[in-house]
DNA sequence: GTTATGATTTACT
DNA sequence: GTAAATCATAACG
Protein backbone atom coordinates (compact mmCIF):
# COMPACT_ATOMS: atom_id res chain seq x y z
CA UNK A 1 0.00 0.00 0.00
CA UNK A 2 1.90 3.32 -0.98
CA UNK A 3 0.22 6.75 0.37
CA UNK A 4 1.83 9.49 -1.56
CA UNK A 5 3.56 8.70 -4.42
CA UNK A 6 5.84 11.10 -6.01
CA UNK A 7 4.31 13.14 -9.25
CA UNK A 8 6.36 12.64 -12.27
CA UNK A 9 6.48 16.73 -12.36
CA UNK A 10 8.82 16.50 -9.33
CA UNK A 11 11.58 14.69 -11.20
CA UNK A 12 11.36 17.02 -14.23
CA UNK A 13 12.54 20.13 -12.81
CA UNK A 14 15.02 21.97 -14.63
CA UNK A 15 17.95 22.06 -12.12
CA UNK A 16 19.02 18.37 -11.12
CA UNK A 17 20.93 19.72 -8.41
CA UNK A 18 17.83 21.01 -6.89
CA UNK A 19 16.23 17.34 -7.32
CA UNK A 20 18.92 15.83 -5.19
CA UNK A 21 18.61 17.81 -2.46
CA UNK A 22 14.65 17.70 -2.62
CA UNK A 23 15.05 13.56 -2.77
CA UNK A 24 17.12 13.79 0.95
CA UNK A 25 14.41 11.98 3.03
CA UNK A 26 11.83 10.71 0.84
CA UNK A 27 11.31 6.99 0.73
CA UNK A 28 12.57 4.70 -2.17
CA UNK A 29 10.27 2.15 -2.21
CA UNK A 30 10.45 -1.52 -3.80
CA UNK A 31 8.10 -4.56 -4.00
CA UNK A 32 9.14 -7.59 -5.99
CA UNK A 33 7.64 -10.72 -5.49
CA UNK A 34 5.57 -9.42 -2.79
CA UNK A 35 8.79 -8.69 -0.70
CA UNK A 36 8.24 -5.09 0.48
CA UNK A 37 11.56 -3.01 1.35
CA UNK A 38 11.50 1.15 2.20
CA UNK A 39 14.65 3.57 2.51
CA UNK A 40 14.52 6.72 3.63
CA UNK A 41 17.29 8.05 1.29
CA UNK A 42 20.19 10.18 2.65
CA UNK A 43 22.47 10.92 0.43
CA UNK A 44 22.49 11.28 -3.50
CA UNK A 45 24.96 12.87 -5.87
CA UNK A 46 23.72 14.50 -9.08
CA UNK A 47 25.12 14.67 -12.30
CA UNK A 48 24.48 16.94 -15.76
CA UNK A 49 25.13 15.71 -18.88
CA UNK A 50 25.57 18.82 -20.65
CA UNK A 51 28.25 20.22 -18.64
CA UNK A 52 29.81 17.23 -16.29
CA UNK A 53 32.68 15.40 -17.26
CA UNK A 54 32.13 13.03 -14.55
CA UNK A 55 28.54 12.00 -16.09
CA UNK A 56 28.44 9.24 -18.26
CA UNK A 57 26.42 10.92 -20.77
CA UNK A 58 29.33 13.36 -20.73
CA UNK A 59 29.23 16.29 -23.43
CA UNK A 60 25.17 15.07 -24.47
CA UNK A 61 27.38 11.93 -26.01
CA UNK A 62 24.42 9.45 -26.24
CA UNK A 63 25.30 5.76 -25.92
CA UNK A 64 23.71 2.67 -25.09
CA UNK A 65 24.09 2.35 -21.57
CA UNK A 66 23.24 5.78 -20.57
CA UNK A 67 20.68 6.53 -23.22
CA UNK A 68 17.63 6.06 -20.55
CA UNK A 69 18.85 9.33 -19.07
CA UNK A 70 18.16 11.67 -22.19
CA UNK A 71 14.32 10.10 -21.62
CA UNK A 72 12.09 12.39 -19.44
CA UNK A 73 12.40 12.73 -15.72
CA UNK A 74 10.88 9.80 -13.71
CA UNK A 75 12.68 6.63 -14.89
CA UNK A 76 15.37 4.58 -13.20
CA UNK A 77 19.36 4.48 -14.50
CA UNK A 78 20.00 0.89 -13.19
CA UNK A 79 23.46 -0.38 -14.75
CA UNK A 80 26.46 -2.66 -13.56
CA UNK A 81 29.48 -0.85 -12.11
CA UNK A 82 33.28 -3.20 -11.92
CA UNK A 83 31.18 -6.01 -13.08
CA UNK A 84 29.85 -6.85 -9.80
CA UNK A 85 27.88 -3.55 -8.42
CA UNK A 86 24.48 -1.77 -9.50
CA UNK A 87 24.24 1.30 -9.00
CA UNK A 88 20.61 3.36 -8.68
CA UNK A 89 19.86 6.64 -10.41
CA UNK A 90 16.83 8.86 -10.92
CA UNK A 91 16.76 10.20 -14.23
CA UNK A 92 15.44 14.42 -14.05
CA UNK A 93 14.62 17.10 -16.76
CA UNK A 94 13.08 16.76 -20.02
CA UNK A 95 13.49 14.23 -22.55
CA UNK A 96 16.53 15.07 -24.29
CA UNK A 97 18.25 16.27 -21.21
CA UNK A 98 20.84 13.60 -20.02
CA UNK A 99 20.38 14.94 -15.88
CA UNK A 100 20.20 11.92 -13.25
CA UNK A 101 20.94 11.76 -9.81
CA UNK A 102 22.36 8.55 -8.00
CA UNK A 103 21.11 7.45 -5.07
CA UNK A 104 24.22 6.94 -2.62
CA UNK A 105 23.31 5.94 0.56
CA UNK A 106 19.29 4.94 2.10
CA UNK A 107 18.38 4.01 5.71
CA UNK A 108 16.18 1.22 5.93
CA UNK A 109 12.90 1.80 6.91
CA UNK A 110 10.73 -1.25 6.34
CA UNK A 111 11.44 -4.95 5.09
CA UNK A 112 14.83 -4.96 7.27
CA UNK A 113 14.92 -8.69 7.58
CA UNK A 114 14.58 -9.24 3.67
CA UNK A 115 17.04 -6.73 3.11
CA UNK A 116 19.28 -8.51 5.59
CA UNK A 117 18.67 -11.52 3.91
CA UNK A 118 19.78 -10.14 0.39
CA UNK A 119 22.71 -8.94 1.66
CA UNK A 120 23.64 -12.02 3.46
CA UNK A 121 23.80 -10.24 7.11
CA UNK A 122 22.10 -10.96 11.02
CA UNK A 123 22.06 -7.84 12.10
CA UNK A 124 21.06 -4.70 10.28
CA UNK A 125 24.67 -3.20 10.51
CA UNK A 126 25.44 0.25 8.87
CA UNK A 127 26.89 -1.09 5.78
CA UNK A 128 23.21 -3.15 5.10
CA UNK A 129 22.39 -0.17 2.75
CA UNK A 130 25.65 2.53 3.52
CA UNK A 131 26.76 3.06 -0.38
CA UNK A 132 25.37 3.29 -3.89
CA UNK A 133 25.95 -0.63 -4.73
CA UNK A 134 25.27 -1.86 -1.01
CA UNK A 135 21.76 0.15 -1.47
CA UNK A 136 20.19 -1.65 -4.81
CA UNK A 137 21.43 -5.26 -3.36
CA UNK A 138 19.46 -4.55 -0.03
CA UNK A 139 16.70 -3.08 -2.28
CA UNK A 140 16.66 -5.96 -4.68
CA UNK A 141 17.85 -3.79 -7.72
CA UNK A 142 19.38 -5.30 -10.63
CA UNK A 143 19.60 -3.88 -14.29
CA UNK A 144 16.60 -5.85 -14.70
CA UNK A 145 15.09 -2.49 -13.22
CA UNK A 146 16.77 0.01 -16.53
CA UNK A 147 14.31 2.31 -17.28
CA UNK A 148 11.40 1.40 -14.72
CA UNK A 149 9.01 4.23 -14.13
CA UNK A 150 9.40 5.94 -10.44
CA UNK A 151 5.22 5.87 -10.72
CA UNK A 152 5.48 1.86 -10.94
CA UNK A 153 4.05 -0.38 -8.44
CA UNK A 154 7.11 -2.49 -8.03
CA UNK A 155 9.55 0.57 -7.69
CA UNK A 156 8.68 4.07 -6.48
CA UNK A 157 9.13 7.01 -4.18
CA UNK A 158 7.18 8.38 -1.70
CA UNK A 159 6.95 11.80 0.14
CA UNK A 160 8.68 11.10 3.55
CA UNK A 161 9.61 12.90 6.97
CA UNK A 162 10.28 16.92 5.79
CA UNK A 163 13.61 17.65 6.40
CA UNK A 164 14.77 21.00 7.63
CA UNK A 165 17.44 23.41 5.01
CA UNK A 166 19.84 23.06 7.73
CA UNK A 167 19.86 19.35 8.19
CA UNK A 168 21.18 19.18 4.23
CA UNK A 169 24.84 18.80 3.43
CA UNK A 170 26.34 19.80 -0.14
CA UNK A 171 30.15 18.33 -0.92
CA UNK A 172 32.61 16.66 -3.29
CA UNK A 173 31.79 13.46 -5.07
CA UNK A 174 32.90 10.41 -4.58
CA UNK A 175 34.66 8.42 -6.65
CA UNK A 176 35.36 10.32 -9.81
CA UNK A 177 38.84 11.85 -9.42
CA UNK A 178 38.96 11.00 -13.20
CA UNK A 179 37.08 13.64 -13.83
CA UNK A 180 39.44 16.60 -13.48
CA UNK A 181 37.91 19.92 -12.12
CA UNK A 182 34.55 18.33 -12.50
CA UNK A 183 35.18 16.16 -9.72
CA UNK A 184 35.51 19.19 -7.46
CA UNK A 185 31.83 20.00 -8.07
CA UNK A 186 30.08 20.31 -4.78
CA UNK A 187 27.05 17.95 -6.43
CA UNK A 188 26.74 15.73 -3.56
CA UNK A 189 24.54 15.92 -0.44
CA UNK A 190 23.49 14.35 2.36
CA UNK A 191 21.82 14.17 5.63
CA UNK A 192 23.64 15.38 8.21
CA UNK A 193 24.51 13.20 11.10
CA UNK A 194 22.88 10.45 9.76
CA UNK A 195 24.32 7.13 10.88
CA UNK A 196 23.10 5.47 7.55
CA UNK A 197 25.11 8.22 5.00
CA UNK A 198 28.10 6.13 3.41
CA UNK A 199 31.65 8.28 4.27
CA UNK A 200 31.88 10.98 6.77
C1' DG B 1 36.82 -9.66 -32.95
C1' DT B 2 39.81 -7.83 -29.04
C1' DT B 3 41.06 -4.89 -25.16
C1' DA B 4 40.78 -1.52 -21.43
C1' DT B 5 38.26 0.19 -17.60
C1' DG B 6 34.86 1.91 -14.20
C1' DA B 7 29.55 6.93 -10.25
C1' DT B 8 32.47 0.07 -5.68
C1' DT B 9 32.83 -3.23 -1.95
C1' DT B 10 35.32 -6.31 0.56
C1' DA B 11 39.11 -8.76 2.33
C1' DC B 12 43.68 -8.88 3.27
C1' DT B 13 48.94 -7.24 4.12
C1' DG C 1 46.57 1.32 3.40
C1' DT C 2 46.28 -1.59 -0.88
C1' DA C 3 44.44 -5.00 -4.02
C1' DA C 4 41.32 -8.26 -5.97
C1' DA C 5 36.85 -9.46 -7.72
C1' DT C 6 34.43 -9.57 -12.38
C1' DC C 7 31.58 -8.08 -16.64
C1' DA C 8 28.97 -4.96 -19.67
C1' DT C 9 30.15 -1.34 -22.40
C1' DA C 10 33.12 1.66 -25.29
C1' DA C 11 36.77 2.29 -28.19
C1' DC C 12 39.57 0.46 -30.94
C1' DG C 13 41.38 -2.68 -35.23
Amino acid sequence: MKYKTLDLSFYEHEDVTVVAQKLLGKLLCTNFGGELTKGMIVETEAYSGRDDKACHANGHKKTKRNSIMFAQGGHAYVYLIYGIHHLFNVVTNREGTADAVLIRAVEPVAGIDVMMQRRGLEKPEKRLTAGPGALTKALGITTDHYGTMLNSDIIWIEEGEPLPDDRIVAATRIGVDYAGEDALKPWRYYVKENPWVSRF
